[in-house]
DNA sequence: AAAATAGATAATATCTTTCTATTGAGTAGT
DNA sequence: ACTACTCAATAGAAAGATATTATCTATTTT
């Protein structure tokens, strides 16, 4: 345990700047004796005496006071600098922000979200990680995020939610299979097509479940965690699949062309949120990433529509 | 006035370190409630949540948390810093002292105490300024000297004295002069002769009272404020003086051969004393350097004598 | 010798910190 | 799904630290 406080030692340096306990004690806004006993406090838990005592002259440092002194300014210098760094952290739109984000959702928006963020924001310094839903939730918990970019499915109750945006499902097809003439496809007629499904969670989930409220059991014939792998082996001509998220163009990274046909049923779309920990309070940096979020979907949004 | 208190934050790293409020409580030797409450305080202080709250579970940093808690562990750190050296200052036997003494002195004495006492404690380091009484005493006053070697003589009351060696008043002449076939002189042999004064303070006064002590107006033909200029001006056969301090050898710069010689009456000695302020507490520094100075001056005295 | 200056002391009030005991939210085990 | 356990938060009381005003003492200045 430390022998002194920060105020002693700020005290310590008013006297030492004023040459007089009474004039140290106007500026500080406290009575003499106050200042008197916090000195003779100091330079007794530091075992020293800081200043020699003048009679009706004031105070002039000790040799030993004057060397403590200069420390002390340096401790009091370091401490205004922490201060400063904790209320940049709470106040000002700059400092460091962690955001993770669900794989899927990352290619997608995040390049652009993050680049737009800096441009209105150059103090701050944004890092992202990927990963899937538990991570995320878990880096979340542990402190490892400030703020996590998913898909709201299954949410647990200690988990925050801004909305972004609501994407309609679609199906996804080689761009020579009999169903793409169609303009929107059924998932009935997909019932006995091979499925090829995204399977990371929470995706897995959501597009088992869009099958399941139409009465359907689908035809899993492949199921890959790789959106890219999933999409080559729809182009391959391997089955169709469902996804959410729309990658720029409709080739394949080997070159064969797709097709993109919506859902002609009204089911669940597939939501975009920006999750934060309820217990977390919010920093102005938090809210600030947090609002730049929503106008950017909502832009997105009206310009795809 | 800053917002925080170094106890808090030393409260903040031990809840890091620990992942617990209770465990950190126990390991600090407090209740776990005055820890919360600390915890809570420093939060609002600075404005941010450093911790986010697992029930059953205890906590972890938040990204905020972890990034203000490695700028509290150097703060911390500095106060140790700062710590360690005010009870250095205090307890141990090292670090700075700066003493003054009186011009005619140091040459004498000072290389040896300051070699002797450095070999003795390798960690001080000592400074040494000379300067006439006057100075020595404003500079103890001022905070310039932590002690001061001089002559006691007029010593104002807020001075704490200690005796280091009463040394014989002594004429010196040159080597030629009549009264040099004596072994001791007697001041009244001296009435009539001319004088020449070391002019300082105090000696002045001293040798002046010497004479006057015996009812004798010294014919004063010259008066100097150097050392070696009054020898030299006996050397050349100019008068007599009378020294205290005694260079080593018995010539002069310019190489003539002077003579020393007791006075016969039993009068004032020359007391060499170190001087601190009675008002400056000593630190184990100061009291060692005092001890040594007076085991210094018995052993120089014992041998001499 | 009197007035002014400046720090120390005394007695008291207020604010902080810490304590014990209890509550409450959430996890884990059967 | 119930029960037991874990751990942080809260409430209220006691102790400690800091503040205040009024007074005192030593010293310098006039």
């Amino acid at each position: 345990m430390l022998k002194f406080t920060l105020r002693q030692l700020e005290y310590a340096l008013a006297i030492a700047e004023h040459g007089s306990l009474a004039k140290a004690a106007q500026h500080l806004g406290i009575a003499q004796p106050s200042l008197s006993a916090s000195l003779q406090k100091l330079e007794e838990q530091l075992g020293l005496q800081l200043f020699i005592r003048h009679h009706a002259q004031g105070v002039t440092p000790s040799p030993q006071g004057l060397r403590l002194l200069n420390e002390a300014r340096n401790l009091i210098d370091h401490g205004l600098d922490f201060e400063r760094a904790s209320t940049d952290a709470s106040d000002v739109v700059e400092g460091d922000l962690t955001i993770g984000s669900f794989h899927t959702i990352a290619p997608a928006y995040a390049p652009k979200l993050i680049a737009g963020f800096q441009r209105a924001h150059p103090k701050s310094r944004l890092k992202l990680e990927e990963g899937a839903q538990e991570h995320l939730i878990d880096g979340l918990r542990s402190g490892r995020y400030d703020q996590v970019l998913l898909y709201k499915l299954d949410m647990p109750g200690d988990l925050k939610i801004t909305e972004l945006a609501a994407l309609e499902p679609y199906v996804l097809l080689n761009a020579g299979h009999a169903l793409s003439r169609k303009r929107k496809i059924s998932l009935h007629d997909l019932a006995l097509e091979p499925f090829i499904l995204l399977d990371v969670l929470p995706s897995r989930t959501y597009f088992t479940r869009l099958f399941v409220s139409q009465g359907i059991t689908p035809r899993i014939s492949f199921a890959s965690p790789s959106l890219e792998l999933v999409r080559g082996l729809v182009g391959q001509g391997l089955g169709f699949s469902l996804l959410v998220t729309r990658p720029f163009g409709d080739h394949t990274y080997d070159g064969e062309k797709l097709a993109i046909r919506p859902i002609s049923e009204d089911v669940e779309k597939g939501v975009i949120a920006l999750a934060t920990l309820h217990s977390l309070r919010q920093t102005r940096l938090i809210s600030t990433f947090e609002e730049f979020c929503v106008s950017f979907f909502r832009k997105i949004h009206s310009g795809k529509k």
